[in-house]
DNA sequence: ATGAAAGCGCTAACAG
DNA sequence: CTGTTAGCGCTTTCAT
């Protein structure tokens, strides 16, 4: 900056306020305003990012913390965050917690430290029902950097949040389990603490009593760990294709327990989508149609009204008024077939 | 930091002596020293982000870029990168361009912005063979921050890089093609002007010359964009399809391009592994056995590769010595059946 | 063995 | 309208 000012013969205050956009508020020569940008422009001038931060508190950067990556659900999320943050000049920072809420923990104190303005966060849950849940996340959403929770959001903390409807999602999947003839139908989730899948299996829940059919708990498959190469869901999964009231179909709360199931039964012999029907949470891959109802969530738009909530909040944040109150936002997930076998948009 | 010392009383300097680890070296008292820590770890406090960056000149921060990250393929990547780095006592700062060059560019100049002390990139490779190849990249490797290229590399520009033996694993391939019977193999992929996929095509055309077979440029299909929709390559394997001379065997270098190979191929009437043998360059997701031919790319070795690589030229750096030589590391692929049908570990 | 002081590159209040 | 000045929080000579 130095140099600038040097070659205008001029000081860099003149080129700091030019450049801050100030110019005409302090009456500075529209010529010289001029000149400094010119200049600025044939130096490649940009500002030092850390001086920067280091006297304005800001760094125009937003964190952002995924369980993981690799799932086209995170992929769409982040595009539909990058919609919305790129055009207002934010930059953003990725973080990965791989289902790990310690490295989670870490990942959140790395940004802040970093100096990110807002943070974007989709927690990562512990399986069962630990006594102590996301301590952490609760400290962070009672603390002073503003927050949006995706997806889910923490029991015991009100915070800004935008999640989908999955109570209403599990429930539009079972009527149309129901309408398909089913009379047993089951459910298989994980067994995590989290607020998205206990809304899920209310939604499982209500519906399966809304249709006139009594909730049988023998029916519910509730898996205790991440690991692919468990056999507790062949094992459960066995056992009731051995009874005599062996359910005729399924709600599947996430995508690879979706096509795990229908991998599993279909080894019990069973043709999907004529001797058994599935729902799940999720969508199939590009080229590949799993014969299933799919509760797909609108994750692309989760994103973007996310980041646009996280704007707001940060504006109101500048703003002397003080705090906007919090807000969330519950977004429609779509019921779809996916499968060349039957009706729907495959 | 100033807490620290007033509350001990002693000079900031010996703070920060003291954090740096070179108590000793100034024959700071091991008490003093001891005093020193317990109060930083006390008060939880930790040097400001910005204020070291600024007069360090260093972050402890990478940069990581990547086309995409939703593929299973960058998750093992990063998780590579991160088991190596994380030790290191290093941050990531993920990015990615989408597969647009300009987009590359853009995150690119952030990170080096926001002052990362080296870079590992996957680029982006436009479609096509356009004249000018990657410029950006290639300035970014004659300027001054230590990148690693990972995948892929600049063949305009010799670079530090992490890539696989992409001519053997289509030699492989086509190796195993040809003991399965095919006499007739045909070869689809994208047109990009991007080093592996021409070691691909190499390798292609190689074995099939050392098989014995002739090489029939009407049996390569390159698709001109990655839009899902696009007819194009049904259109070609049709009109393959329709010829006397069919391929009986394909070797497709994407795994989506697979995947939707396979499809096509059905949709005529073909069965896969019967009438028609596949292989391709990717991984079945869970849960799914496609009934081909995998070449397995090693990339979680691949981002520890690349991280450890990039430490040394950073250590290299630093050091007085000067710059190491440009270091090439060559990785070899795994050629893998995928499906119950068949032999191999399914 | 410890303190004083300069400076990293920038912003912003204040005086002219 | 423009220049001077005092930090932001830390590292690093240089004295003592």
């Amino acid at each position: 900056m130095s140099d600038v000012a040097r070659q205008l013969g001029v000081s860099r205050t003149t080129v700091s306020l030019v450049l801050k956009g100030d110019g005409d508020r302090y009456h500075i020569n529209a010529e010289t305003q001029r000149r400094v940008l010119d200049k600025v422009a044939e130096l490649g001038y940009r500002p030092n990012y850390f001086a920067r931060a280091l006297n304005l508190g800001r760094t125009g950067t937003i964190g952002v913390v995924l369980p993981e990556v690799f799932e086209t659900y995170m992929a769409e999320l982040i595009h539909g965050i990058e919609d919305v943050l790129y055009p207002a000049g934010q930059t953003i920072m990725l973080s990965t917690s791989r289902f790990d809420p310690d490295l989670e923990r870490r990942s959140l104190e790395q940004l802040a430290h970093r100096g990110v303005d807002g943070l974007l966060l989709v927690f990562t849950c512990p399986f069962g029902r630990p006594r102590r849940r996301a301590a952490h996340v609760a400290d962070l959403l009672r603390g002073p950097l503003p927050t949006v929770l995706v997806d889910r959001y923490h029991p015991a903390v009100d915070s800004n949040r935008v999640v989908q409807d999955d109570e209403g999602g599990a429930r539009a999947a079972v009527e149309r389990l129901v309408q398909q003839g089913c009379r047993r139908i089951g459910y298989v989730s994980f067994d995590l603490d989290i607020t998205s899948l206990a809304a899920r299996f209310r939604g499982y829940k209500g519906a399966l009593r809304a249709a006139g059919h009594r909730y049988y708990p023998e029916r519910v498959v509730l898996l205790h760990e991440r690991n692919p190469a468990a056999t507790d869901l062949r094992d459960a999964l066995a056992a009731l294709g051995r009874r005599r009231d062996r359910p005729d179909g399924f709600l599947v709360t996430t995508d690879g327990l979706g096509l795990k199931t229908a991998r599993l039964l279909e080894g019990q012999g069973l043709r999907i989508g004529e001797d058994v029907h599935l729902a799940r949470f999720g969508t199939d891959p590009e080229h590949f149609t799993s014969g299933m109802w799919l509760v797909e969530q609108p994750h692309l738009e989760m994103g973007r009204a996310a980041a646009r909530l996280l704007l707001r909040v940060l504006e109101s944040a500048e703003a002397p008024a003080g705090r906007a109150p919090l807000e969330h936002v519950v977004l429609a997930p779509t019921l779809r077939w996916s499968g060349p076998e039957r009706g729907g948009d495959a």
